[in-house]
DNA sequence: GTTAGCACTCTCCTTTTGCGAGTGCTAATA
DNA sequence: TATTAGCACTCGCAAAAGGAGAGTGCTAAC
C-alpha cells in the first residue's frame, strides 16, 4: 500500500488535475500544496507512481495525469468527505418549489439540477411500476374489440393499457375478471404478478376454462413491456460540452450516439440492490465507444423500496466527492418528494 | 425578376453548395454543369446575382455562397419536384413494422427515421389530446382524499390524472357528476369543453350549488395542463454532427441549448392551420441563439384533425427538396398508421 | 454580348523555428 | 541514506514563414 507521503501527491496530482484538466508537474505540486518537499523528490515519487500504475505520463517531458486506478484510490481511501452547503441544499429545494408542477416534471427537473450542479451528463430512472404494489385494476370500455385496463398501485401510480378483449368475451365476463384479481392480487407487487398468477387464481376461474385462458391473455397483455416504458429523463448534453475532453467534435458524436442508444444507458442505471452511491471508473467494457468516462451511480426509494436510480455520467477526470455528494442528496431528495406528495399531491 | 439564365446559375449554385458545403466558383459551375457559356459569363452573372441579394462572398477571392434569399427563391421557384423512390417507402414501412410495438414508439422512431433520412435533427410533436373527441370519464378510487380521472377519447387515446377530492364529496357523487358529464358533453373536443361546460352543465347540476361548484373543481383539475405534457420527441442530435457547419463546438453548444429549452421548440412545432409543409429559412429572430439555421415543418392528421406537427432543423444550407418530401411522406404515413391502428391495436 | 487572359487577393496547408514546461540523471548536501 | 540542486535533453505547441491553389475582377479582343 502506499505510504503517506505518496498518498499525499496522488491526492495532490488527482485534484490539481480534475480542476485543471492539465498534465501536472513536479513543480506546480511543489509550489502549490505546500508538502516540504522540494520538486526533485516529487519527481521521484512520481516516477514510483507510475510504475505502480496510479499515474500516466501522456508523452515524456509532459506532466503526469491520473490513471483509471489511481482515480479508484483516490475516491476509495484519499477522497475527503463533502458537505453540501445549506445554501445548495436551499436553493435545491427551492428549484423544485417552483419548478415542479407535475409529478412527470420531477424527473426532468432532477436531471436538470443534477446536470447543472456537476456539469456532467444526468440520468434519471422514473420509479419502475412493476416494484410497487398492485391495487387494483379496472377494465373500462372503449370499442367493440378493445378495452382501457387500468392499474392503480398503492403508491397512487397509475398505468393504463388498452388491450384487445377476445372474441366472445362480454363486459361482464371482464368484471368478474377483474374483481377475481383484485380481492386475490391485491397488495402484491407487480413483478411477481405474473409468476404467482398461475397458481394462484387458476382455482378460481377454472371452472370456466375459457374464461380463464383469455383473462390470463389480456392480463398478460396489459402487464407486459412495464419497464420499457418506464421514462428515462436526461439532463446536461450542453454542459458536458464544456468539459475540454469534450473539444473534439468526434468524442461529443460518440457520446450523444451513446445517449441516443437507450437499452445501454438502462444498462448503466440498472439498480444494484445497494443503497450506496457507487462509482465506475472508465472501464471501456461497460460503455461501448465512450472511452475515459466514469458513472456515479445511485438509487432511490418510494415506500421504502427501491423503485429507480439516478446516475451522473462525464469524463473520468471528474469530481468524484462533489458528484457523490450531490447525487446521494439528490436521491434523498427525491425519495422524500416522492413519498411525500405520494404522486399526486403536487 | 431573374432571367432564365439567372436562374440556372442560382440553381446549379445552390445545389452544388448544398452538396458539398464549400463556396462554387465560376469554373466550377462551368464544368459541372454544361450550361454552353464560359466561366467569364458565370462570372459577371454571379456578380449581379450578388448585387441583387441572392448570393454572398464569404471573402474575395472566395466563391460564392446562396444568402437566404437565395434559398428562398430556389424554394419557392427553382426546386425540382422529388419523388420518394419505392425502396424509400418501403424501407420505412418496415421500420415501422419491426420497430413499433407500443404506440408511445411511433413518434419516437417516426424522429429517428427522419433523422437518419434526412441527417439532420427531426422534432415530431405527439398529438394534442385537447384537439381530440371526448368520449367519457370515469372516477376510479385511490385513497380518501384523491381520485384517480380517466378520460378517454373517441380516438383511443387514453389520459389520467390524479385530483384530489373536495371535502365532503362521496364517491357517488363523483359518480354522479361523471354520469352527467358524460351524457352531456360526449362527442365535443376536449379544448372546447372548457367553454361549454359552464354553460351546458350548468342547468343539471344547479339544484345542487355545491355539488356543481365542485364538480367544476374537479374537472378542471383533470383538464388543465394537458398541452404542456404533450409529448416532444426529438431525433438525431448525432446525425447533425455530420454536418460541417456543426465543426465548431460552440455552434454545437448553441444547438443542444436549444434543443434542452422546451418552450422554444414548442414555438417552433406549434401548427398553422395548413396542411402544407413549411419551410423558415435562416431567420436569426425565432430561434435565439442558433443562427443560419432553417425549419422544414408539417403538420399531421388523426381521424381528419390536425393534432400534431413533426419538423426538420438543420443548417441553411439543407436539400430542401429532400427534406420537404420526406416529411411530406412522414406525416401522411403517421396519419395513416395512427388512424388505422387508432392508438392501441399494434 | 461573350470570352480569353492576366494580375491580384485571400485562405489554407505545410514547414520551420523557438520557447517553455517538464523530465531523468548525476553529483553534492544534510 | 534520503533529499535536493543543477543541467542536459525531450516534446508539444504556437507563432511565423512560405508556398500552392482557387477564385475573382478587369481589360481587351472576338
Amino acid at each position: 500500500m502506499l505510504d503517506e507521503r505518496k498518498r499525499k501527491i496522488l491526492r495532490a496530482i488527482i485534484e490539481d488535475y480534475v480542476s485543471d484538466a492539465e498534465p501536472v508537474g513536479s513543480r506546480t505540486i511543489a509550489k502549490k500544496h505546500n508538502l516540504g518537499i522540494s520538486p526533485a523528490t516529487i519527481r521521484n515519487e512520481m516516477a514510483d507512481l507510475e510504475v505502480l500504475g496510479y499515474l500516466e505520463q501522456p508523452h515524456t517531458s509532459a506532466g503526469r495525469i491520473p490513471s483509471a486506478k489511481g482515480y479508484r484510490f483516490y475516491v476509495d481511501y484519499l477522497m475527503a468527505p463533502r458537505q453540501m452547503s445549506k445554501k445548495d441544499i436551499l436553493d435545491i429545494s427551492n428549484w423544485y418549489q417552483s419548478k415542479v408542477k407535475r409529478v412527470e416534471e420531477i424527473f426532468q427537473e432532477t436531471a436538470k439540477v443534477l446536470s447543472t450542479t456537476t456539469n456532467n451528463i444526468s440520468m434519471v430512472l422514473a420509479p419502475q411500476i412493476s416494484k410497487c404494489f398492485f391495487k387494483y385494476l379496472q377494465f373500462l370500455p372503449l370499442d367493440e374489440r378493445r378495452s382501457v385496463v387500468i392499474i392503480v398501485t398503492n403508491e397512487g401510480l397509475v398505468e393504463n393499457k388498452i388491450v384487445e378483449i377476445p372474441e366472445g368475451l362480454m363486459y361482464d365476463d371482464l368484471h368478474r375478471i377483474a374483481n377475481c384479481i383484485n380481492t386475490r392480487l391485491s397488495g402484491i407487487s407487480l413483478d411477481k404478478i405474473k409468476a404467482s398468477l398461475l397458481t394462484e387464481i387458476q382455482q378460481d376461474i377454472l371452472r370456466d376454462p375459457i374464461l380463464f385462458e383469455t383473462a390470463l391473455q389480456v392480463l398478460q397483455q396489459a402487464l407486459t413491456t412495464d419497464d420499457k416504458k418506464r421514462r428515462l429523463y436526461l439532463g446536461g448534453a450542453k454542459e458536458a460540452l464544456n468539459q475540454p475532453e469534450f473539444r473534439d467534435i468526434e468524442r461529443v458524436k460518440k457520446l450523444l450516439t451513446l445517449l441516443e442508444e437507450e437499452k445501454l444507458l438502462r444498462d448503466i442505471l440498472y439498480m444494484d440492490k445497494t443503497d450506496k452511491v457507487s462509482v465506475t471508473i472508465g472501464q471501456e467494457s461497460h460503455f461501448t465507444g465512450v472511452n475515459n468516462c466514469s458513472v456515479v451511480k445511485a438509487t432511490y426509494r418510494l415506500d421504502g423500496q427501491i423503485v429507480g436510480s439516478v446516475a451522473v455520467l462525464g469524463p473520468t477526470r471528474m469530481e468524484y466527492g462533489k458528484v457523490m455528494t450531490i447525487l446521494d442528496f439528490m436521491c434523498c431528495h427525491l425519495s422524500e418528494i416522492l413519498n411525500k406528495y405520494k404522486l399526486g399531491q403536487l
